[in-house]
RNA sequence: AGGCACGUAGCUCAGUGGGAGAGCACUACCUUGACACGGUAGGGGUCGGCGGUUCAAUCCCGCCCGUGCCUACCA
């Protein structure tokens, strides 16, 4: 074995060995009678390629997926990807663009066709991407949202949501998105806050202006004018009223009066509306466009008002701009103002801090136009799906999720699932041109079901992704077909994903899966935070500090990660961000270091700020376990050729039995670390589990057992010898097992090259049995008491090495004393161990000899342990030992010091509970008993 | 505006009603037969601020300051 481990080579070969023996493949054997674990794949988007978030997800999925799998279930996790019809479209878009093309050039359905092709990479690159992260899918289940199957479900579901009246086409004012020219759930589009003023658009400004009385109406009233304010005057070409609150009596006499619009042919009238109007906030005055503004829509409705839109969709003026008709939507807004201003009906501006509404995927700022849309009446479907969570039927972690999954689901909009794009599911439903009979069908239509004229045509809408995505725990199954696997795997267990889509796609999956299946798709969320760059910013292509997983993973120069970031199109500050941050790029750290510094995170935390630091952290932590294996196998069987002293060695899955103290130390902290690591695991609590076990292996294992181990092995007893090496063998291969689930490469590497028999000689360790606490480890209070008192001694010993610069060769002299018989013969038991370690010689000594060092010895260091000191003569020069001796009484006195004031304290000693009390008591003696050595100590000094 | 988080060592973050922790960084020493991607020993924090509950608060409660996210509105 070499020095290092190299991760790459280990990598692809145990995957495809993993792979081509069909180990990740579930079973659906009518007899195989093995409870099942399922777990559905949060898709990817066929968008490019992956990113750390989704190097994150696979991760969790894996650890769950292969930890279950190694619990005996019979594990399925079903992979795919998703068309992510408005993404994708606009990804591909861009690459026509290239060619100086767009979708209109080809025609729908050549552009289809093209979408396909960059689909096909796509999806290949991605699947091929979680293959190198290690993951364990079944891919002979793989799906995609668009595969005839699981179009064949988004249609069953959508006519049955439309036979029970749950789906329906209706008139709304829905959000437009000009640039994708397509209408956007209320989900899809993200308001930017305190956006400030902008010459360019010219938002973010109040502009006022006023609107003159009709001649005969300002006669009658001796009011001349009404002053309002937008921010979007452009759309006073679509005003159909002026609102005043009723109760404001600088108004009252207006009421029912008109204004004139100064560039149409419109009379205006002033309304009344209570709701709308704040009569403290501007003028007082509202001017009202019910075709473009939420609250306006909502107070035509009131007021029986016109509805005139005067946007085409692509963002310019229709015919009802009027003279701006034809104009985009912010260079009629500067005409507008102008024209206002030339007129004399402007009355002034001033900038405004405000939010903007913008398009998750082109940024664009979005219109709310009124339009005819498909849409999902949410109430019905929302209920139960509350339900299910109240009752504990599906668990949300972390909790504090449910707070929000309630709150949105309790004030639930219904959900707009038609887009006007070309890549997507087709809306089932066809119009006669004819009768204009609309038909909604399972099958294609060629003919009207009505008038039976084969004037029809499909509606050339389609359907939002996340329609099709809602389905997903339960079409990739099978849905509608009764399939065995449908019947078998669902409901699955758990869904891992990122808490930004818990309303885009969570709970719309509980929702149909309740509706659909009745019964809830899964009976846990797990919600990930979401990755960022180290300075905890969103990862971004123009920030530059998108981290690529595969560099990571293989390697990267810092030139290189230069050039992607500005292929990518990152701005300068980006790209010096990047410079300057990774000026060496990144090592070979392999996918499982990577995947150990993703499990490190908790997940109660929303922020993941990758550190490429603690990359290399866990990295060396995977070398670390490499040597300790190289060191174990080298000792034992012997390796490269060289047969080693215990050649029969083999692990055998079996607990060896133990009598010396380091062998039952060591199972019964691998006890305490295979606990944690289930509970870890079981209770979503990745980086607990992870954390356990590699501190178990770094510290415990590698720092202690493999130490204490070579006098073992070296020694002349033949049977302890034999017993070391089997617990060597035992703790390794055990190890190996409780960390296959997060590092599953370099486990597996290891475990092939380790000696086994018995229960341990599997094929491959994934699907070796899953270590338990109690079973293939045991707690030993004893061991561990004995042992740390070893440590403390070995501790002290070292302290004084390093204080005095002993080098490791020179050998010092202890001589000490114990005050209770049992620690005593701990250390006599021990002393091989701790002469050893300590490079020590250890002579037991009168107590008064060793706290009287100054008497009895030439030049000695004291060190003082609870009920254990010890003596090294011939090392010290007093002045520094005073110093040191002294730093340490400082730290004793100032925690004695804490103890002492609460054992004064009448309160303390009444109120707090007994066994506190005597507890403080206990430490507070130990610490005084010190205080009183090492004062001692440093007064004898002279 | 409302809601939800968060504020702990230089950095990134765990954690707990009763003795402040990890990784990285830092200091000194060590190329020792598993490992320098290493070892040994160290230094470093009034746990955001102010009050309250309690015998006891970093932890529970209230207010304030700061940060992030979500929802809604902004003529």
């Amino acid at each position: 074995m070499p020095k290092l481990y190299v991760p790459a080579s280990a990598e692809d070969r145990w995957y495809a060995w993993w792979e081509q023996q069909g180990f990740f493949t579930a079973s659906n054997a009518p007899e195989d009678t093995r409870e099942t674990y399922t777990v559905a794949i949060p898709p990817p988007n066929v968008t490019g390629t992956l990113h750390m978030g989704h190097a994150c997800r696979t991760t969790f999925e894996d650890v769950l997926v292969r930890y279950e799998r190694m619990k005996g279930k019979n594990a399925l996790w079903v992979p795919g990807t998703d068309h992510a019809g408005i993404a994708t479209q606009v990804v591909v878009e861009r690459k026509l663009k290239a060619e100086g093309l767009t979708r209109h050039d080809l025609g729908r359905e050549k552009f289809i066709e093209r979408v396909w092709e960059w689909r096909k990479e796509s999806g290949d690159t991605i699947l091929g991407q979680l293959r190198k992260m290690g993951a364990s899918c079944d891919w002979s289940r793989t799906k995609f949202t668009m595969d005839p199957d699981l179009s064949h479900a988004v249609r069953e579901a959508f006519v049955r949501l439309y036979e029970e009246g749950l789906i329906y086409r209706g008139t709304r004012l829905v959000n437009w998105d000009v640039v994708s020219q397509t209408v956007l759930s209320d989900l899809e589009v993200e308001t930017e806050e305190n956006v400030k003023y902008t010459e360019e658009f010219g938002v973010c400004e109040l502009f006022d202006f006023a609107y003159k009385l009709d001649a005969e109406d300002a006669a009658a009233t001796g009011v001349d004018e009404i002053i309002v304010s937008t921010t979007r005057p452009e759309t006073m070409l679509g005003d159909t009223a002026l609102a005043v609150h009723p109760e404001d009596e600088r108004y009252k006499g207006l009421h029912g009066r008109f204004v004139t619009h100064p560039f149409v042919d419109r009379r205006i009238p002033i309304v009344c509306d209570a709701t709308l109007v704040d009569p403290e906030f501007g003028t007082g005055v509202v001017k009202v466009t019910p075709a473009h503004d939420p609250n306006d829509f909502a107070t035509g409705k009131r007021h029986g008002l016109e509805e005139i839109s005067i946007l085409n969709k692509d963002g310019t003026l229709n015919e009802n701009g009027g003279p701006f008709a034809g104009l985009e939507r912010f260079e009629a807004r500067k005409a507008v103002k102008a024209k206002l201003e030339e007129l004399g009906l402007a009355r002034g501006k001033r900038k405004h801090v405000m939010s903007l509404p913008r398009s998750q995927r082109s940024g664009s700022i979005v219109e709310p136009m009124i339009s005819t849309q498909w849409f999902v009446k949410m109430e019905p479907l929302a209920g139960p799906a509350i339900e299910a969570v109240e009752s504990g039927k599906v668990q949300i972690l972390p909790e504090d999720w449910t707070k929000t999954y309630f709150h949105w689901l309790r004030n639930i909009q219904d959900w707009c699932i038609s887009r006007q794009l070309w890549w997507g599911h087709g809306i089932p439903a066809w119009y006669c041109g004819d009768c204009e009979h609309m038909s909604v069908s399972r099958t294609d239509l060629s003919a009207c079901e009505k008038c039976g004229s084969a004037n029809v045509e499909q509606d050339p809408d389609v359907l939002d992704t996340w329609f099709s995505s809602a389905l997903w725990p339960f079409s990739t199954l099978g849905w509608p077909n009764q399939t065995p696997d449908l019947a078998r795997f669902y409901p699955t267990q758990d869904m891992e994903t990122g808490y930004d889509i818990l309303f885009f796609w969570v709970a719309r999956m509980i929702m149909m899966g309740l509706h659909f299946m009745g019964e809830v798709p899964f009976s846990r969320v797990l919600l990930a935070g979401l990755v960022t760059d180290e300075r905890g910013q969103k990862m971004s292509k123009v920030k530059g500090n998108v981290i690529d997983p595969l560099d990571v993973i293989h390697g990267a120069t810092g030139a290189h990660l230069l050039m992607k970031a500005e292929q990518a199109g990152a701005a300068a500050d980006g790209v010096e961000y990047l410079r300057t941050t990774y000026p060496d790029g990144f090592d070979a750290y392999g996918a499982d270091a990577l995947r150990m510094t993703l499990l490190s995170y908790s997940p109660q935390s929303r922020r993941i700020a990758l550190s490429i630091k603690r990359i290399e952290g866990y990295r060396n932590f995977a070398n670390k376990l490499w040597n300790a294996a190289r060191y174990v196998l080298g000792r034992l069987v012997g390796q490269d050729g060289e047969p080693g002293p215990h050649p029969d060695a083999r692990a055998t899955g079996a607990r060896p039995a133990v009598t010396a103290l380091p062998n039952r130390w060591i199972l019964s902290r691998l006890d305490v670390a295979l606990a944690s690591a289930n509970a870890g695991i079981t209770a979503y609590r990745l980086d607990e589990g992870s954390q356990a076990l590699y501190h178990f292996v770094w510290d415990e294992l590698c720092d202690w057992y493999l130490e204490l181990s070579k006098p073992l092995l070296d020694g002349d007893d033949r049977a302890l010898a034999e017993e070391t090496a089997a617990v060597l063998l035992h703790v390794l291969e055990t190890t190996l097992r409780a960390l296959h689930p997060m590092m599953p490469f370099i486990t597996e590497e290891i475990w092939q090259r380790v000696p086994r028999a018995g229960v341990a000689a599997g094929e491959t360790i994934m699907l070796a049995r899953y270590p338990q606490a109690g079973t293939d480890s045991l707690r030993d209070e004893a061991s561990e008491r004995e042992l740390a008192v070893v440590q403390e001694f070995v501790v002290a010993a070292r302290s004084i090495r390093a204080e005095y610069d002993l080098p490791r060769k020179q050998g010092i002299a202890i001589h000490w004393c114990a005050d209770d018989a049992e620690k005593v013969a701990t250390i006599e038991t021990a002393r091989s161990l701790i002469e050893a370690l300590a490079g020590a010689t250890l002579t037991q000594e009168e107590a008064a000899k060793v706290d009287d060092p100054h008497q009895h010895f030439t030049l000695a260091a004291a060190f003082v342990l609870p009920g254990l000191r010890g003596v090294v003569p011939g090392v010290i020069d007093p002045v520094k030992e005073r110093e040191r001796l002294t730093r340490q009484l400082t730290k004793v006195e100032k925690e004695l010091g804490t103890l002492e004031k609460k054992l004064t304290n009448e309160k303390f000693l009444g109120g707090a509970p007994a066994e506190v009390v005597e507890q403080t008591k206990r430490d507070a003696a130990e610490l005084r008993e010190k205080r009183d050595q090492m004062s001692g100590a440093i007064a004898r000094l002279g």
